[in-house]
RNA sequence: CGGGGCGUAGCGCAGCCCGGUUAACGCGCCUGCUUUGGGAGCAGGAGAUCGCAGGUUCGAAUCCUGCCGCCCCGACCA
């Protein structure tokens, strides 16, 4: 039994983490380092993702595009620190057709750069404005430290691109994405996230401000689940991307850009997920419900298996992604595990003494053993229950996840708490007036970053926890993946 | 790039110090029968150039030299 188990969190939070996600098959290492193969379940889990966030950008006015994966190596240098920010960790394709390019080309590593250089053709007057585009895509980044999912040197997201006249509607833009991000992560995912600006040095290269949404992991670790940033005029400076105004001048598009990667699955993972395995919500798993079917005799078979078929039907009629393991490689036991690590929110058991009742048992994923289990649910309610039991374990997550988030922030007001804070693996919310320099040197120090200045402010000044100055802003400090 | 660990069957690993039969064990896989309400049992079977390259030796998974790769922890980052 041991052996079949998974390390405990408790135990090794990243051995849990490498052991669940292989074992659920959502994903498997690549042959060369840093890169991941998403397996059939994790990318319906990561197609799902981009349903949710996808509807979201057409309902707020966004098209989906899709730009060159190659980009001219001198356009990255455009924009000084873009360029700067960028450097270490560009792929360089040097050769091609077998002999060397006159100039290299970079596999991008977002694409502010060729989406501008596209939009100043595309730009002439406020009359083209705003544009509003999004792609799909993948990209590269060659990070030094990689984990599947959360840091790979490939991996796909989304990427918005937005040009508008004024610099208010490009800021308007870019909280309005923030909050899509917020609402995705919240009512889709069950991630709590906390919505916030970037410290200074924790922004976008390129960027004038950026915002993150912020999510803490099973282990107390922050990550940044999605940014929207206003890039100012930054990038159409580098461009020369311009439009005539109503007044006949020419003036810089103001722009944002936002994303949401691959990352999030790994999100929904260390959010939610438990010792037994992966815990998903039922708005993104590939598998809202399974039906394990238990039977001894081949008279039980043919009964047992009729009565899935029925419940079967009446589950999809009501809109739930069903699907009934009627497999005997594997006995009912090993299902219930197996379907446990994969995260399935609904497991439905139906054997000879269901059939009997006309009725069938139901178990959740997120509340273990016979607490989450009740028997008798009449077979001809199936449809209307699965969705309720569906609707409250999606609801059940994102309370207990906001529940461990709130237990885990700990107002700081001095650098002694903050130490103790930080080290047990907690958020810190301080009243913060430091420079880029005390920043860095709290991170050095404590290995804490600013995570974000939430967007949800207490209003009114406080005491700098670091400083001892006049604080105007509260942020939030914690280690972050 | 620093620190730690590991490379032996599809997966997980023993053997290595102290060289010597046919490289052990568990899971998985194949065949058959029995099983099936929380990771089934019995019987039989297939599967390994021991990471790579040199060297020492009568003989190397084991000792020596060099190389490669991966994982974990840190510095950089969605």
């Amino acid at each position: 039994m041991s052996d079949q188990g998974v390390t405990p969190r408790s135990e090794d939070y990243a051995g849990w983490y490498n052991e669940v996600i292989r074992r659920a098959k959502l994903v498997d290492y690549g042959p060369v380092k840093g890169t991941m193969v998403i397996r059939p379940y994790g990318y319906a889990l990561w197609e799902h993702i981009k349903e949710g966030l996808d509807r979201r950008f057409k309902e707020t006015g966004h098209e989906n595009a899709y730009f060159p994966l190659f980009i001219p190596y001198s356009f990255i240098q455009k924009e000084a620190e873009h360029v700067e920010g960028f450097s270490p960790e560009l792929a360089l394709v040097t050769h091609a057709g077998g002999k060397e390019l006159e100039e290299p080309l970079v596999v991008r590593p977002t694409s502010e750069t060729i989406i501008n250089h596209m939009y100043s053709k595309w730009i002439q007057s406020y009359r083209d404005l705003p544009v509003l585009i999004n792609q799909w895509a993948n990209v590269v980044r060659w990070e030094l430290r990689t984990r599947p999912f959360l840091r790979t040197s490939e991996f796909l997201w989304q990427e918005g691109h937005t040009a508008h006249a004024t610099p208010e509607e490009a800021q308007e833009e870019t909280i309005r994405m923030l909050n899509v991000y917020a609402d995705f992560a919240i009512n889709d995912a069950a991630i709590p996230v906390v919505p916030g600006r970037k410290s200074n040095i924790e922004k976008f290269a390129g960027a004038v401000a950026s915002y993150t949404i912020e999510a803490m992991m099973g282990d107390g670790k922050a990550l940044q689940s999605g940014t929207s940033h206003f890039l100012g005029q930054n990038f159409a400076k580098a461009f020369d991307t311009k439009f005539l105004t109503t007044e006949g001048t020419h003036e810089y598009v103001w722009q944002t850009s936002w994303g949401v990667s691959t990352r999030m699955v790994g999100g929904v993972i260390m959010t939610h997920g438990d010792d037994k395995g992966l815990i998903l919500p039922p708005k993104l798993a590939p598998d809202q419900a399974v039906i394990v079917p238990i039977w001894k005799s081949e008279e039980q078979k043919g009964s047992v298996l009729e009565m899935v078929a029925k419940v079967e039907r009446a589950l999809k009629d009501a809109g739930v992604r069903v699907k009934s393991d009627t497999s005997d490689q594997e006995n009912p036991g090993w299902k219930f595990n197996e379907y446990e690590m994969r995260g399935v929110p609904l497991r439905i058991e139906i054997g000879p003494k269901d059939v009997e009742k006309d009725a069938v048992v139901f178990a959740r994923r997120d509340r273990p053993g016979k607490e989450g289990k009740e028997f008798g649910i009449p077979s001809g309610d199936v449809g209307r229950i699965a969705t309720e039991w569906l609707s409250d374990i999606q609801s059940s997550l994102l309370e207990r996840a906001t529940k461990f988030r709130d237990d885990n922030i700990v107002d700081v007001e001095n650098m002694d708490t903050f130490r103790q804070v930080i080290a047990a693996g907690q958020w810190a919310r301080t009243w913060w007036a430091g420079t880029d320099e005390q920043e860095r040197k709290i991170k050095e120090d404590t290995g804490a970053t600013v995570r974000c200045i939430p967007m949800d402010q207490p209003g009114g000044k406080g005491t700098c926890f670091s400083t001892g100055e006049e604080a105007e802003e509260v942020v939030l400090f914690a280690k972050a993946y």
